[in-house]
DNA sequence: ATGCTTGATACCCAAAAGGTATTGAAGAGG
DNA sequence: CCTCTTCAATACCTTTTGGGTATCAAGCAT
């Protein structure tokens, strides 16, 4: 059993017709005659009793009918559904972010594919990077937000964004007046660093970018995130460099200057696994970079 | 999409291995590969997510599997439910009856369909013989079981026993010790006939009988039925003819003669429309013939 | 390194589905 | 009563497709 041969049957059935049954179906009456007759030869059960040009709908043909009828919509609807869950309209995706996204990229990209694919259940995690990498790996996150680079080479990796570096100081500074400053006058400076353990990324590119301007900070403080860093600056602590995800953060006595070194950006990327590029995946990555266009055309304060 | 698309997926899902899901499905493996892709393409969806020589299913193939799974249950139930249907093995079967079956034929034939077809809900009436075929043809009766002769054309109609007329007298009637008698001597004698309001064929044929006899019976009490007729005659009323029935009422004070010119015996015959033949009809008037078959043999007494 | 296993590909053949033309029989209408 | 129309069935042909055999390419294990 087939089933064209019960859409065909159905069809018969439903119009009463083999003429017309033929005609909704678009093919022509006598290969709709001769599936007719197969389905009966092959159930051995006659379904439409033939009473001389006319026929009528057999007791069987009745039951069949109706069974038919269910398996057809249930065979449209699983069609529909797989194909939903294979473009990434429907199913679950398992989103893991660093704490770093949380109030950056991640709102705008999961605002958009809310908004986009309201029928996909996202689940969102917050690790640290080594974390969302091996859950990439390990399958238990689909896509992660996390700044490269990345070790490993299973996983697919995309650059979101790239953030220019800032210099920060306190407003009653003496550098706080001029648009930008060339690093090495941080030289001596009270300095606001990323603790190693908290923000060991973002340690290790301000210690890299004072090594380059020649200077060795002299830290005052330590703190883990940036909207730390950027408070214990405007509090007049020290100054700090920062990404500029800082100018989002809106605080009264801070003041943000460019580097006159240009020091390279600070990227922020999503991964996920090779090959696991599910219809969810797909959708996420594309949405997450229509989220993210904003950034690379300057425009960081919109928030979408 | 397609039930085999399906199967086969199912096969695959199943086995884990394309070339043990072939081997299970009878086809060699290829083929069946090229319908998995078939399948992928048409839904636009990748079903199984092929890593190197392996294969692991992807969460549209989950889907797919479980809704193919119960769509081909669901085909396979419908499939087996129709064929029943078709074959009479189940279904509802409604059958008439003339009041005279009720006694005789009915009770053996009912016993023995209930027995070989205990899923078939048997429905039974009694009406009079005009009506059952009027509701034979309506459509609203399936089988009948009634007395010849029959003058719709679009009934088909088969004889399944033919009972012999008895003489009917009473045990101190002068013939009561003789194994059979001529008609002509129930000349005069006190007639106990049968109404023709109630059962007009019997009345039709013992008038019939008595007049190809050469006499007109004087009758002395009218009775409905068959064994209304016994009654009065074994109560002394009268003599009577009756048809081989009689000897199943084993009533005392009654004696049976055969019938010296061996009228025409009375028929009973099953009917139903012509073209109406379902399973369910077909396994009825088997079980019909073969109920009723030790009648024609002579087994009058046996009840199966 | 080298068989061996496994899924994919290439190519061929057979079966089956669809199309056109036509038939046969029954109802409708003059 | 006869024709004309209608509808399913049949005959015959073409196209599509499903299945088979041979073979390949790539891992995995020995």
């Amino acid at each position: 059993m087939d089933l064209r041969q019960l859409r065909y049957f159905c069809a018969v059935v439903r119009e009463g017709h083999f003429g017309r049954a033929a005609a909704s179906l678009g093919i022509a009456q006598p290969p709709l005659t001769r599936q007719i007759q197969t389905l009966e030869r092959q159930l051995g059960v006659s379904l439409l009793h033939r009473t001389q040009k006319k026929f009528e709908v057999t007791q069987a043909g009745l039951l069949l009918y109706e069974r038919a009828r269910r398996l057809l919509d249930g065979a449209d609807q699983a069609e529909d559904d797989v194909r939903r869950l294979g473009s990434g309209e429907t199913g679950r995706l398992t989103v893991g972010f660093a704490p770093s996204n949380a109030f950056t990229i991640l709102p705008p990209i999961v605002a958009r594919f809310r908004a986009t694919y309201p029928d996909v259940e996202l689940e969102l995690r917050q690790f640290t990077t080594s974390i969302l990498v091996t859950s990439l790996e390990s399958g238990s996150l689909d896509v992660a937000l996390l700044r490269p680079p990345l070790s490993s080479r299973s996983l697919q990796i995309v650059t979101l964004i790239r953030e220019p570096f800032l210099a920060l100081v306190p407003a009653m500074h003496r550098l706080a007046a001029r648009p930008a400053t060339q690093l090495r006058q941080f030289a001596g400076e009270p300095f606001v660093m990323y603790s190693r353990a908290g923000s060991p990324l973002l340690h290790a590119r301000v210690m890299d970018m004072c090594q380059r301007a020649q200077f060795s900070p002299r830290i005052v403080q330590y703190a883990d995130q940036i909207h730390t860093v950027a408070g214990f600056v405007a509090a007049g602590i020290g100054v700090a460099l920062a990404p500029s995800t800082v100018t989002r953060f809106n605080m009264p006595g801070l003041r943000l200057l460019e580097i006159a070194e240009k020091p390279a950006p600070l990227a922020m990327a999503m991964a996920w696994r090779t090959g696991a590029a599910t219809g969810l995946v797909r959708n996420f990555t594309r949405i997450a970079r229509e989220a993210t266009g904003p950034w690379q055309s300057g425009q960081l304060a919109e928030a979408t």
